[in-house]
DNA sequence: CTGCAAAACGTTATAACATAACATTTTTGA
DNA sequence: TCAAAAATGTTATGTTATAACGTTTTGCAG
């Protein structure tokens, strides 16, 4: 049982192994402590960054999130200021961008070491989390022999998902 | 036997399989002759296109084109001119977009069925291009697993290649 | 060859994504 | 309590990409 599920927003969370709670709320708080035991702030801003992602279940822009943020705060939230979040989360890994899209999605085992795949609705949106330890070992083999030295993945697969194109479906 | 070299500029090829010319000008030759195989038109705006990316040897951003067209071009050149003759290529398999640079790299063996995986150097920019069927096989069973139909595959591995940062070195 | 329709290209403007530079506020710890 | 460091705010601008529409070129039927 080589893979493991981890949709992003539907949930239960498919992972077998997952033990964890998957609402807003209780993402958010694992982040706190993950911060705290590290020694990492998770300040108001980064966390109502955190929080909204949580909440879109899709990949989001960052302009979406200033967009969103001007709703719940007295004063209108600069570019700089969300980018910086955005900057501090994925630092974290509590957030990943997916490129193919210039959005960002929280990540859905921040607890783990992760090297996951996304697979991208091209129509509704949706991005799907998975962990295969067998194209990670794959890559670092190609890079072996490359010569090669990897420091960021980035695998994203682009199509339809089960709702969109439902099995025979074009 | 699994997996094919196929650097995107430093000659020779490493693949074994290669049988093909690898100057620019060979190159858009091959393009030209694919191209008018498929009944597409490979027109002189989108052979400046493809014979820059070519000589640029490495990722090269839509502006980097747009800039070095109005060098040999009486009148500038519009962006759109430029993402059109892109769009083109692309379509074509001509040429790739590397999601995690805004950048566009000309396709090694565009005669082939490819899906190629990307290695980056965040160091000198260079980028090898790498065929890896197993890679593709295992993407293709976990996008099955999750009922989901793949239209797409972004794999670009970042890192320090062999020349940046060979051996031991950090 | 002529003239129409489609394709390609040009032009202008603007949308979308991201960061530089510097001022201000908040936090931390001696 | 105060000074230094970290975080955030503010303004401006850089970078990447596309919308909308006009013009030129191409392919082809008549």
């Amino acid at each position: 049982m080589p893979v493991q599920f981890l949709l992003t927003q539907p949930q239960p969370c498919r992972d077998p192994d997952c033990r964890g709670q998957h609402a807003p709320a209780e993402r958010v708080a694992l982040a706190m402590s993950l911060c705290a035991a590290r020694g990492e702030k998770l300040t108001t801003r980064r966390r109502q960054v955190l929080e909204l992602l949580w909440e879109a279940g899709r990949p989001t822009g960052a302009y979406e999130l200033i967009e969103a943020l001007k709703l719940t705060n007295a004063r209108p939230v600069g570019p700089p200021t969300v980018y910086r979040a955005l900057e501090f989360l994925m630092a974290q890994r509590l957030v990943s961008k997916i490129e193919s899209r210039n959005a960002y999605v929280p990540c859905v085992h921040p607890e783990r070491q992760h090297d996951t795949l996304f697979f991208i609705c091209s129509i509704c949106g949706a991005s799907s989390e998975l962990e295969d330890p067998r194209v990670v070992q794959l890559l670092a083999q190609d890079a072996a022999d490359l010569g090669f030295r990897v420091t960021r993945r980035v695998v994203e697969v682009q199509g339809a998902c089960a709702s969109c194109a439902p099995d025979g479906a074009v």
